[in-house]
DNA sequence: CCCTATCGTTCAATATATTGAACGGATGGT
DNA sequence: ACCATCCGTTCAATATATTGAACGATAGGG
C-alpha cells in the first residue's frame, strides 16, 4: 500500500504523522469513502490507532465523516495547497503567459510540480475551453511517464533518481511507458540534448507530449509545462516546431519568476 | 498562537500530527519563511522535537526547505485539496451557474466552505477579470465576520456554536465586526429570517456582501455564495433584488449538487 | 580578526503514545 | 426473531516517542 513503506521504514521518525499522511492519501485516491475499519485494514493500522488518528484529523479539518461514517478528505488542506500555489505564483503566471495569450490555442496545455517521484497538476489550459484549474488541482502521475516529469527528472542531478524510486519503479501504464530506472536515465539524457521531453504513449497510447522545466529566481526548476497532441499529429516537423515554442514559453514562465 | 492551545488541550490525542498542522498553519500564514528555530520559537516547541517533525514533513512533501534554511508548504497537500474539491464538485457547479453564465456580472461573487470557525475561500468570480479560482484557494477569514460565514453558520444547529468558538470569539477585522457571540446569534436570527445573510463592512468598511448557503443532496448546506458591492450602492431595492437574485442562484446550485 | 550568539543536528535519559482485549451497538442473513 | 459478524469506541498494560544538553558550524558585530 502506498506509503505503508514509508510508515515503518528503519528509523522513520513522527510515526503518527506519517500514518495520518497514509490515511489522507487513502481517501483521497478513494473512489468510495472507506470507514475506520476499512483503512484500518487497508493501512495494516490497529483499529485502536486508527481511531485515535481519524477523530484527531476530524478535529483538525483533514478528514470529515459523513453520518455514515464514512471518511472524506476536509478543508483544511485547502490552505496549505492555497499558501503553496499562491506563494511560488506558478498558476498566475501560467494564466498570463498560456492561458490568457491564447499562445497554444489548439493544444492542452499542462503544468506540474514534481512531489516525490510523482507530478502534481497545478494548472491547465485546455483548448476545447476556458481555464480549468480546480478540475486538476492534486490530480498526479508517476513523473517518469508524463512529458513534465521527465523534463523535472531530467533537470534533477542524477544521484536524485536513486532515491526517488528507492521503493521500486512505478508500474507502467501503457505497454510503451518506460520500464526501469536505467532506461529512465537514457530517455533523460536524451531530454538534456534535445532541450525538451517527449512522452510517446507512455501515459496514454495515441498521446504525444511535449514538456519543459520552468526555472525560479535561482534558475532551478520549479515547475514543467507539457502540451498535449495527437499521435498522428506529432510529425518531426511539428515535434520540432511546437518543442522550440514550449522551451519559449517556459523561459518566458521562468522570466516572470524572476530567472535569467 | 493559533493551534497552540489545541496541540496542549488536556486530553488531546496525537500530538505530533497537531504539532505538524501547527507547523504548516504557521509557514502557510507567514510572509517571511520561518526557520526551524524560527517557528520553533513562534510555536514554543523544543527544537529537537521541531527538528524531527520538519524533517518527517520535508520527506512527506508537506513542506519545502529552502538552500538557506527557510521553510515553505510543500506540494503534498495539493493532493488533499484537490481531492476535497473535486469530490464536491462545488467549483465545477459554480463555474457553471455562475462564472460562466454571467449572472452576476457587475460583481464579485465567491464561494466558501467552513473550516471550524473561519469560511475557506474555493472559488471566484471577479467582476473585473475571468475566474480566479486559484488565488483564492485556501484564503480564509473568521466565519462570524464574512456574508458566507453568516448564512453557513445560520444553518447550522445553535449547539454547534458554543464548540466553535469555545477557544474565543475572534478580535473584529472592523469597528462594524460583530464582536460576541450573543450579538453573532441575534444577527443569524435575523439571517434565517430574511433568507440570506448581510456583512455589512464587518470585513472591510465600505465593503456591503450578501450571503446564501448551498446545499448538497441531502439538503445540507455545504458551501455558501457571496456577493459583494460598496456600501453606497446598497439601497434597500437594491439589497433585496440581488438578495433574492443570489438566493435563486444558490438554489441553482443546490438542484444542480441534487439538492431539492 | 576575534568573539558572541544563534543556527541545525545528535542521542541517551525521560516522558508519553500506542494498542490488544473487550465491550455495546448495528446490520444483514437465515 | 435470532444469531453471527463487523462496526466504532474505551482503557490500562506495553512499547516507543520526545527532548535537554551538548556539539560543530555559521554569521554578524566590535
Amino acid at each position: 500500500m502506498e506509503g505503508h513503506d514509508q510508515i515503518r521504514s528503519a528509523g522513520a521518525h513522527v510515526p503518527a504523522l506519517r500514518r495520518a499522511v497514509a490515511i489522507l492519501d487513502h481517501v483521497a485516491a478513494s473512489s468510495d469513502a472507506p470507514t475506520l475499519s476499512g483503512l484500518a485494514r487497508a493501512l495494516g493500522l490497529p483499529k485502536s490507532t486508527a481511531h485515535g488518528l481519524v477523530q484527531a484529523m476530524e478535529e483538525l479539518g483533514l478528514l470529515v465523516r459523513a453520518a455514515d461514517g464514512s471518511l472524506r478528505t476536509g478543508p483544511h488542506p485547502l490552505r496549505w495547497a492555497g499558501d503553496f500555489l499562491a506563494r511560488t505564483d506558478l498558476v498566475s503566471v501560467f494564466r498570463h503567459a498560456i492561458a490568457e495569450s491564447r499562445r497554444f490555442d489548439r493544444f492542452t496545455v499542462t503544468m506540474t510540480v514534481l512531489d516525490g517521484g510523482e507530478v502534481v497538476y497545478i494548472a491547465c489550459s485546455d483548448a476545447s475551453r476556458p481555464l480549468d484549474v480546480t478540475f486538476r488541482i492534486g490530480m498526479r502521475l508517476p513523473a517518469p511517464f508524463t512529458a513534465t516529469g521527465k523534463a523535472l527528472l531530467a533537470a534533477r542531478p542524477e544521484r536524485d533518481l536513486d532515491g526517488l524510486f528507492a521503493q521500486g519503479f512505478p508500474a507502467p501504464l501503457t505497454r510503451y511507458s518506460v520500464a526501469s530506472l536505467p532506461a529512465l536515465r537514457r530517455e533523460l539524457v536524451e531530454t538534456r540534448e534535445r532541450g525538451f521531453s517527449i512522452d510517446d504513449g507512455q501515459i496514454r497510447e495515441g498521446l504525444f507530449c511535449l514538456g519543459a522545466t520552468v526555472g525560479d529566481h535561482t534558475g532551478h526548476a520549479v515547475a514543467a509545462l507539457a502540451l498535449s497532441l495527437t499521435r498522428s499529429e506529432a510529425t518531426p516537423e511539428v515535434i520540432a516546431t511546437l518543442g522550440r515554442s514550449l522551451v519559449e514559453a517556459a523561459a518566458d514562465l521562468s522570466r516572470r519568476l524572476g530567472g535569467g
